[in-house]
DNA sequence: TACGATAAACTTTTT
DNA sequence: GTTTATCGTA
């Protein structure tokens, strides 16, 4: 085994060698985090602990997987007793062993958002509720913010969310499904009501690690305590200044207070960075000074200098787009940077299309992070639903799915009265053999049931004897899934299946990593967070919001849309400087992302939802000073430096470009936008008749269609007819 | 019941 | 500008 120690600074070695009791590592950006962790795992081996004691909790599978490698090679022995995992996969697996204490069965599923909506969707019907003024994505979030951040018995207030949510988890129990937000749960459940299982996992665990501990939430800090025995051997890893995940109910107080929860802790500070140079730490030291809730700190680099950071004034989403192809273009030709060392940031995932578009037309390779995963697509879904109808026969959701595809015959009205059988507690093969006995369904779909059966039958019989690619394999045959494709979107379809194919190579490569039954593969597939589908050893640009790029590095970085209204977006303005607050630490995050240059840019106005909008550039731009350079001419294409010393011209260049670029490509843009400026932008504030006064978040279209979304307190937001509305402006 | 066409609603951020 | 909901038709 080789650990030198000397490696590491001080404070870093400090706090890889305080190995017992709690332990706090205040770990600015790129301050060798991970690096501190994996040592200190090393370090304990080194120390005789074995790697069966030791669990450390990560924020994606893939970091997990990374550390483990990297612990592996140096101690040069197998790590598979080392327990490293994020929260949700590490109680995947301890429910797949223990849910039993709750009498519950170990086939139970993992509901992902798509499923929770179906799930959701029913029992509001159920209830005989209406879906319009009962939107389903509201109890989502409601339900699972109250599951992060209560109790764990915390119902709703209200009677109507009680009712829904009462019935909501009645028809996870019976669908033996669990959604995200119920993993935590029920392990923290388990884990308080027996003794004897927690008891167990406390005599084994005897050191515990959790990386990004700023954005854990109440139920993740009280597994952790559960977790942990008398000895409190407790090291957390984390930067207040990066805490991003409030909305989902992350306590910045866990690592604030840490000291205070876990007396005589033992503190370290980690303030060296070793990612970025020191003009870029100054301004992103700078940007964050304004928050308020902080404790002061200051990242220093032993790297000096560094060139200037580049504020653009872009005209329009497209001009920022093309700007960025073309200066990716220019350093990835000059100084031979790869392509996958740049990273494009930005707060919304909508905002990532007019680069896409751009990126095509350049035809510059870059993959998109986020958005629909891997395996929400539609063609994995589909084929996975199968999977986990047979796996989990009282899958409902899942049943609802799978005989719509293909299509069956079997449409809402036999669907609800095979439902009536369903709820009355069988499984879904008991309820085909009741239904097909009792003759509930009219020919055509009695038939198909029959049919549908004798397919559920055959798949579940190989179920378990073949290997899981062998055995989905079957099932697109069965399906004639290929030709279902073919027919349902040509255009679509060759990509399509590309995409399975992809997943059967995944379920062959997975097998190697001990993932051997359709159960774990199914959480697996589950599981999977947007990091871990970043595909790094390939030349391709990177683009993804800021939360995805969370503890990820690239030479060059672009942050766009840096708007008011979209970054910091339109909700966090309207709500209050806590909000504000938060998104500073994610402008924070986006910036400290770079290690040499840094590209900052906002546009005077937009294309979204199709119309055009303009909005204010961010309040988290700072004034261009010593450290930044909006003036930078290498960045900029000949049009846009005549735009800066000839204002005038600006409209009329541009429109031609555009015009230009209209011509070749078929596309409409408004440019009637172009002619008028609009009265009222956002950010100012305005008197309304009936409303009183509010802030204008957003301006829409031109003349006399001109709509002003406007934040009135309390009263909620409301788009208005600029004209009719007579708004007065405040100032 | 399936599938097409048309209208409405929609965008934070994620496991 | 795109996805989802609803309606009418085969």
């Amino acid at each position: 085994m080789t650990l030198n120690l000397d490696e590491l600074n001080p404070q870093q070695r400090a706090a890889v060698e305080a190995t017992e009791g709690p332990i706090l590592v205040i770990a600015g950006a790129g301050s060798g985090k991970t690096r501190v962790i994996t040592t200190r795992i090393i370090h304990l081996c080194g120390k005789g602990v074995s790697p069966y004691q030791i669990l450390a909790m990560t924020f994606t599978n893939k970091a997990a997987m990374e550390m483990r490698h990297r612990i592996g090679m140096t101690l040069e022995r197998n790590t598979n007793d080392l327990t490293i995992s994020t929260f949700h996969s590490f109680c995947a697996r301890f429910l797949r062993r223990e849910i039993g204490y709750l009498d519950r069965d170990r086939g139970f599923a993992i509901f992902d958002t798509q499923d929770q909506t179906t799930c959701l969707k029913r029992v509001i019907r159920n209830l005989g509720l209406d879906e319009k003024s009962n939107p389903v994505a509201h109890f989502r979030n409601k339900f699972s913010y109250l599951k992060n951040t209560g109790d764990l018995e915390t119902e709703p207030e209200f009677d109507l969310d009680r009712q829904i949510f009462q019935a909501y988890r009645k028809e996870l129990l019976a669908q033996n499904a669990l959604d995200f937000d119920d993993l935590l749960l029920f392990t923290c459940r388990i884990l308080t009501e027996f003794d004897e299982c927690r008891q167990r996992y406390q005599s084994r665990f005897q050191y515990i690690m959790v990386d990004e501990y700023q954005d854990t939430n109440k139920i993740q800090a009280r597994l952790i305590r559960l977790l942990l025995n008398d000895k409190n051997n407790l090291c957390v890893v984390g930067d207040e200044d990066q805490s991003i995940y409030g909305w989902r109910g992350a306590e910045i107080q866990n690592i604030l207070d840490f000291e205070k929860h876990y007396p005589g802790a033992q503190t370290f500070k980690l303030e060296q960075n070793y990612r970025s140079t020191q003009r870029i730490l100054d301004y992103a030291n700078k940007a964050i000074a304004y928050n308020e809730q902080r404790k002061p700190k200051k990242l220093w680099t032993a790297s000096k200098g560094g060139p200037p950071i580049s504020i653009r004034d872009e005209y329009s989403g497209m001009s920022e787009a093309e700007n960025i192809v073309q200066a990716i273009i220019e350093r990835h030709e000059k100084k031979n940077i790869p392509y996958n060392e740049f990273a494009i940031l930005f707060r919304s995932n909508f905002l990532s299309r007019s680069l896409e578009e751009m990126f095509r037309r350049y035809q510059l390779p870059y993959q998109l992070i986020g958005g629909l995963k891997f395996y929400d697509r539609k063609e994995i879904k589909d084929l996975l639903t199968y999977m986990r109808i047979v796996v989990n026969p009282k899958d409902w959701t899942s049943f609802v799915r799978a005989i719509g595809v293909p299509t069956r015959g079997i449409g809402v009205k036999s669907q609800d009265k095979l439902y009536a059988i369903y709820s009355d507690g069988y499984t879904l093969p008991e309820m085909f053999d009741h239904a097909i006995r009792e003759k509930v369904l009219s020919g055509k779909a009695h038939k198909s049931l029959v049919e549908f059966r004798a397919l559920y039958r055959r798949l579940a019989a190989k179920a378990n004897e073949e290997a899981p690619e062998i055995w989905l394999e079957s099932v697109i045959k069965e399906l004639d899934y290929l030709s279902y494709l073919e027919k349902q979107d040509e255009a679509t379809a060759e990509y399509r299946v590309e995409n399975i194919n992809e997943l059967l190579g995944a379920m062959v490569e997975l097998r190697s990593q001990g993932v051997e039954t359709l159960a774990q593969f199914m959480d697996f597939s589950a599981l999977v967070s947007d990091q871990d589908e970043l595909e790094d050893d390939r030349p391709k640009v990177n683009m993804m919001t800021v939360h995805a790029a969370k503890g990820l590095e690239f030479d060059s970085v672009f942050v766009m849309g840096l708007e008011d209204g979209l970054f910091p977006n339109q909700r966090a303005l309207a709500e209050n400087s806590n909000a504000v607050e938060e998104e500073r630490r994610l402008f924070y995050v986006a910036v400290t992302r770079a290690r040499k240059r840094l590209y900052l840019s906002y546009a005077r106005q937009r294309q979204t939802y199709g119309s055009t909008v303009a909005n204010p550039k961010s309040r988290f731009l700072i004034a261009p000073g010593e450290d930044t350079d909006s003036d930078n001419q290498s960045l900029f294409t000949r049009s846009s430096r005549t735009q800066r010393k000839a204002p005038i011209g600006e409209l009329h260049e541009q429109v031609n470009r555009m015009k230009e670029q209209l011509a070749r490509r078929d596309v409409d843009i408004d440019f009637g936008a172009l002619d008028k400026n609009p009265r009222l932008k956002s950010g100012d504030v305005v008197r309304h008749a009936k409303f009183g006064q509010g802030t204008v978040s957003a301006t829409r279209g031109t003349g006399e269609l001109t709509t002003v979304t406007v934040y009135f307190p309390g009263k909620g937001t409301k788009t208005l007819v600029a004209k009719m509305a007579k708004l007065q402006k405040v100032f």
